[in-house]
This record gives C-alpha cells, structure tokens and sequence, in this order.
DNA sequence: AATTATTTTAAACAAACGTTCGATTTATGG
DNA sequence: CCATAAATCGAACGTTTGTTTAAAATAATT
C-alpha cells in the first residue's frame, strides 16, 4: 500500500499498473487481486487508511479548543487551523508517506469519476458537518451562498498547498522553504482566516 | 482536439486512449500521429490552444486597469479580478469547450510529470511577471517570503474554482449556483484580496 | 493533363493492461 | 501428525495500448 500510494501520486491511478506496484513492492501479482480483489479496491484501502485517522485529528483538535473556549465562540484562526493543521503536518512527514498521500488526495480531488468523488464527499462531509457549526458561529453575518462558497475557496487553498509543495519554490526561487511546515501553517491559516471574514 | 481536450479532462491524460478520442472524433487513427507526432504532443496543442489566448486577455485587462489608475497603484481587487476573472468567465463557457478545459487544467497541475510542469510553468511564468509589480505596488509591506505564499495560496483557491463547479453544488445542497459566473468572480475576487491583504 | 506533395486510411506491430486459474507452499487447529 | 484453511505463485487469458508501415486517395503545382 506504501508503492501504491507513492505511484497513484507520482504518475496518476490510471497511469499506474498493478505490475508496477507489484514489482517495486516485490510482490506477487496476483496477491493484489487475492487481498483486494481489484485495483479500484487498492484505491480506496490506500485512501481511507490516511483519511480516517486524518479526520479524527481534525474534530479531536476542534474539541480541544471548544472545550478551552468554554462555550463562546471558537476563534476563527483556531477553527481554520484545526482544519488546516492536521492535513498540513502530515503532507510534510514524509516519515509517514504523507507527501505522497496528499499528492494522490490533490489529483483525487480533480477526478470527476463518480465512485471516486462519492469516496471523497463521503470522508469530508464527516469533518464538514463537524466544522460547520462553530464556522457559522464565528461568521455570523455570512448568508449560507456566501458561506458555501467560501469553504469552497478554503478547501482550493489547502489542497493546493498541501498537495503541491515543490512550484512553490521553483515559482519563488528558493524564497519560500515548504520543509517550514509550522509556517506554512500560520501563513495558510491567516489568508483562509481573513479571506473568510471579508467585507460581502 | 476539442474531443481530446474533453476526454483529457473527464478521464485524464492517461486514461484516455488515441482510439479514445479517433472514433469519438471519427477520424482516423493514424491520422493523429501524422499531424502532432504523439500522443503528449496532442495534449501540448490543447493546452497552448486555451492558454495563450488567456494570457493575452488577462495581460490587456490589466493595462486597461493600470490605463484607468493613471500612474496611481492599481487597486488590489483589480489586480486580482484581472487575473482570475477572464479564467474563471473561460471556465464558465461551455460554447468555448472551457469549461472542460479547466477541468484538465485542474488535473495537469497536480500533475508531478516534468515535461507537464515545464509546459505550465511556461505559460504562467508569462502572466507573474505581468502580476508580480503592480501586486507588489499594491502589497507593499509584505515580506518576499509571505508575497510568494500567498500568490500560491491565490493560484490554490482560483484553479479549484474554475475546475471544479460540481461539487460546490452538492456541498450547498444547492444553494450555490456555479452558473452565476460573475457572482462567482466577485466573491472569489473579495476573498482573495482579503487574503493577500491579511495582517501578518 | 501530368507530376509531385500532401493527407487519409486499413492493417499490423510489440508491449503492457487488469484479471483469472490451478497448482504449490505456508499457516492454523484438532 | 494430520487435515483443513489461507496465502503465494507462475502462467496464461483476451484486450487495449502508442506507434509504425505502406498503400490508396486527394490537393497542389507545373
């Protein structure tokens, strides 16, 4: 699952053979299809392997905060970095294969395929519905159009940020270092926070 | 290449065959490789197709906006609707084919392949260099590092905007009408700006 | 009208694709 | 230790892949 993770990312699913994954992975052929039973089944399994534990962490965080903000409002800041944060640090551990994960997750992202986008809402609409309820309430003059798509503008932020970490510096010419991953965080966090609460 | 440029966009570059796009196109197979030589060089023309002319319209936007100002600064939200409102009116098209063309746009850029990234980085290098001063004019007490981040964070939130105006539908509930282009560009426009204009 | 370029076409190429099969090996439980 | 279950394996299945070839058809030039 580390190969196919690390192949779905670097050259696309479709552009990716079992045999390249087996062969890399020094594997057997056809134990692929003996454990998962296809190559969309690889797909998924390697998906929801980082994506679970991924949305726990973010409404584990946001707990966190709500519970030190004593029922009022949960600062924004907080909320986006709870949201933020968590996908950030692991696209940068590349001890845990999370660089490639989040690759793969921003080409997934693009994938009209049905299956792969109901595999995709299904895991965000759980962090979605929890986030939902504090962001309305720390933006309480949105009207929901609004609303809506500004969580859409987030969502383009942070996946390109996460999912694409070297054009940063190519296109800034060593300037910006992506390996500064707490200051990616602050950085990301403070131009969601402000895009989020602009004048309508 | 309109058929290509659909296909490319739907299924991506590698999930969509020559035969693909010869018999939805009917035309002749070979006929593709007698006319670009390959099947990346296909994918090379699409893009080039839509992108030059895109350039070319964002840069006259921009020097009527600068034409206006009269020496002044160009007001930021100006800057930023020149460079993300005529992609978004493109994407937004559907006589145009654009809207699948950003699509595929969307897809090619997380796209890791070195030939792809040279390909874009070689057209959007011509648009930042138009950006870049009269950005900078506008953002003049940003700090290199945080000016380069926040373009990133710009070029995150508008390409998930153009390319995919599906699922913003389906996380509304329908509230949000991605039809409504100039809404859209008015709203992406005000976040952005907000962003880049965020207390550091 | 004849001749040379340019396009179009059907057919074929080797290579790679996802998947299946039956046999062989390893692990488990009585 | 034996029998049953689980896992691994090489080989093969029929398709599909990008690309090439050489012949046929059309266009352009003289």
């Amino acid at each position: 699952m580390d190969v196919a993770e690390q192949l779905f990312a670097t050259r696309g699913v479709s552009g990716t053979s079992i045999r390249n994954i087996t062969s890399r992975a020094k594997v057997n052929l056809a134990a692929v299809h003996y454990h998962f039973g296809s190559k969309e089944s690889v797909l998924e399994a390697v998906v929801s392997r980082r994506l679970v534990p991924l949305t726990a962490e973010r409404t584990a965080l946001l707990d966190e905060y709500e519970r030190q903000s004593k029922g009022r409002a949960v600062e924004l800041s907080k909320i986006i970095e709870a949201l933020v944060g968590p996908a950030l640090r692991l696209s940068r551990s590349s001890e845990k294969g999370g660089e490639y994960f989040m690759r793969l997750l921003g080409r997934l992202v693009m994938e009209p395929d049905a299956k792969i986008q109901k595999l995709l809402t299904d895991h965000f609409r759980l962090s979605l519905e929890k986030f939902k309820p504090p962001l309305k309430k720390a933006l309480p003059h949105l009207k929901p159009a609004d609303f809506f798509w500004r969580v859409h503008f987030l969502v383009g932020a942070m996946v390109h940020t996460m999912a694409d970490s070297d054009r940063i510096q190519i296109v800034s010419d060593g300037i910006c270092n992506p390996d500064d991953t707490e200051g990616t965080v602050k950085r990301l966090v403070s131009f969601i926070s402000a895009g989020m609460e602009a004048d309508t």
